[in-house]
DNA sequence: CATTAAAATTTACGCGCGTCAATTTTTTAT
DNA sequence: ATAAAAAATTGACGCGCGTAAATTTTAATG
């Protein structure tokens, strides 16, 4: 550090004994200028900390480095440890993402693209709310943004999408449901992401491949808190006495949570021993499925594969200017995960 | 909307029959020019769709309108719940807030100070990693930017700390545990940040005045994944017996979390009836603890007092732009949430 | 209607940087 | 060593807007 604070680009071009265009054209890229000067400059940035401001930048470049992250639900933190993988990569490949999140709203998502448009990103990384979202508009968006969608699609919008293969992960566990049990009935909710619908579909046809009879018990509910949600449809389920069998496969790992909730309340004891009454199982491998009671057997996103092929995606789809007309969809296979619920 | 796009102020300004400053004293704040005009700015407005350059704005505004929000760990969405809370009211008073996580990585929340100096936000809210923060970075960073520190205190450090009062709420359900049942030993982890620290004092305080003996449990484990830690510590303190009595209050709910997975796991039925073999209460109503099997016993934050407070705070801070020297401290009661676990 | 305060306009400069064309210097290849 | 290529320098303009001073217009008041 030195005595006199450097003010701009001009002052700190001064003491480091380059030229401004040159030095710019360092900031735009390291690796642009001679190795000789590259040194001579990161002197003199040891020496005085100087830092190009960054509205001046943005204002002149006709692309910035800011890359938008844009999830649904940022309460759930399977988007929070998503988003901070997804971070981790655009910062190391130079760029400055900012975070979003819709909470859950229709409103606030498109608020969130029309302010991100200001920020002229360099693209965008978007988990949209899926049925909720406003079609038209992130449709628009995805025109003028490079985009790339993750974890819940919106069919033909954008370049390409990354996610999971419900049609794979839902078989998965079905069958090994079938195999150590009763066969599952479903428990979903009104579909707020396109998941939901598929995740039915494919249990509904995984069942009807092995020659059972597919049970699909819908509870209500259209917001995004899933536990309060699994919760009361759990209650009133068996209350009902709506089971016929005695497994359930839930849609997602938080309407699982919620369910457990209500069979623990309910006195009913979920586990694969002779001693228990229900075996309940989720999807996604959500961060707090490892501590439920008991814990949750579940079919595992693959979120690392997922967060790094998203970035991949975009930068791909940065670097070549050109929009390609092709729709790339990259699905993931999951894992099971078994526990102790089922 | 109309034809051809706007391409600045200049060309608004045109189309909209007004000077340009005076444009732009309006976007600066509407109010601030006569309502005639102000109409004749808006109906342009609905017409042409144009918006002021934010980096041109925030090029040659001293100060931006810019607010950051920086929490120590978003996976935990006790965080992002308030971190929703905060964004909403900054919207509502015209400033754009920008969220940020420290992931519970000291290097980053270094790195998130620094990145948030460049953006010269008007103000911030910081809810720093605590004992891992970096003091004089943080220290440093307060000096230059209106910071209003929540949730976790620095002494000493920026102008305003707004959390809650764990010398109230220990003693709020250490009282009623002790009333109630077997008075409780203590269960904590490594404090990474302070309030472990006064929790652990305010328990052994209110033990003693009740005149019993405190009982601290220390686990291991010096990262945020407080469930995991809650877990492992649990099972291990089963194992070895460790536990006096029948009660145990966890430092917090995440890491009452963890030990109710381990307790079930261990066979040990947690709950106030006759049947249970243990009593286990936290401390914050996480979002999850009405979930928990069985529901989780704990003291509720005022989150919304909390978050409200917070923003309040940092806007007099902007108004008044003479730094106070006083450090105001604000700390809310916590509120004891009966469940079923204690 | 004249008086005055408030608001809008005109004109102009500056912010910090990207970027370009023309030139000079340095490096690499011959 | 010289020629050619690569890199750095010089000088200059523009981005879109904030903002200030001087002036003119509009609105409020008696």
């Amino acid at each position: 550090m030195s005595q006199s604070k450097i003010r701009n680009m001009e002052e700190f071009a001064g003491v480091s004994g380059i030229s401004r265009p040159t030095v710019s054209k360092y900031f735009n890229d390291p690796q642009s200028v001679r190795a000789s000067t590259r040194d001579r400059i990161e002197k003199a940035l040891a020496e005085h900390d100087y830092r190009p401001n960054i509205y001046a930048i943005n204002q002149n470049r006709k692309l910035t480095k800011n890359i938008g992250i844009v999830v649904p639900y940022l309460a759930d933190p399977f988007f929070a440890e998503i988003a901070r993988n997804i971070e981790r990569r655009c910062i190391a490949a130079g760029f400055r993402p900012t975070l979003f999140s819709a909470h859950g709203e229709r409103a606030l998502e498109n608020e969130i693209l029309d302010n991100l448009r200001a920020l002229k990103p360099a693209g965008v990384l978007l988990a949209p709310l899926g049925r909720t979202s406003d079609r038209a508009a992130v449709e628009a968006f995805c025109r003028d943004v490079p985009t790339v969608l993750f974890d819940s699609n919106v069919e033909g919008i954008g370049e390409a999408f990354v996610g999971s293969d419900n049609f794979q992960s839902i078989p998965l566990i079905v069958d090994y449901l079938c195999r150590t049990g009763e066969p599952p009935c479903f428990l979903e909710m009104p579909p707020v992401n396109p998941n939901a619908n598929k995740r039915r579909n494919a249990y509904v046809q995984a069942m009807e491949s092995l020659g059972h009879a597919p049970d699909v018990i819908r509870i209500d509910g259209d917001q995004w808190d899933f536990e309060a949600i699994g919760y009361a449809g759990g209650m009133r389920v068996i209350a009902e006495k709506r089971l016929s069998g005695n497994t359930v496969l839930c849609s997602n790992d938080r309407l699982a949570i919620g369910f457990l909730a209500a069979a623990y309340e309910k006195g009913l004891r979920v586990g694969i021993g002779a001693d228990c009454d229900l075996r309940v199982a989720g999807h996604d491998d959500h961060p707090f499925s490892r501590f439920t009671c008991p814990s949750l057997t579940t079919v595992a996103q693959d979120y690392d594969a997922i967060s790094d092929r998203s970035v991949e995606t975009l930068f791909r789809m940065i670097d070549s200017d050109t929009p390609s007309d092709l729709r790339t969809d990259t699905l993931f296979d999951g894992r099971l995960v078994m526990r102790s619920s089922a």
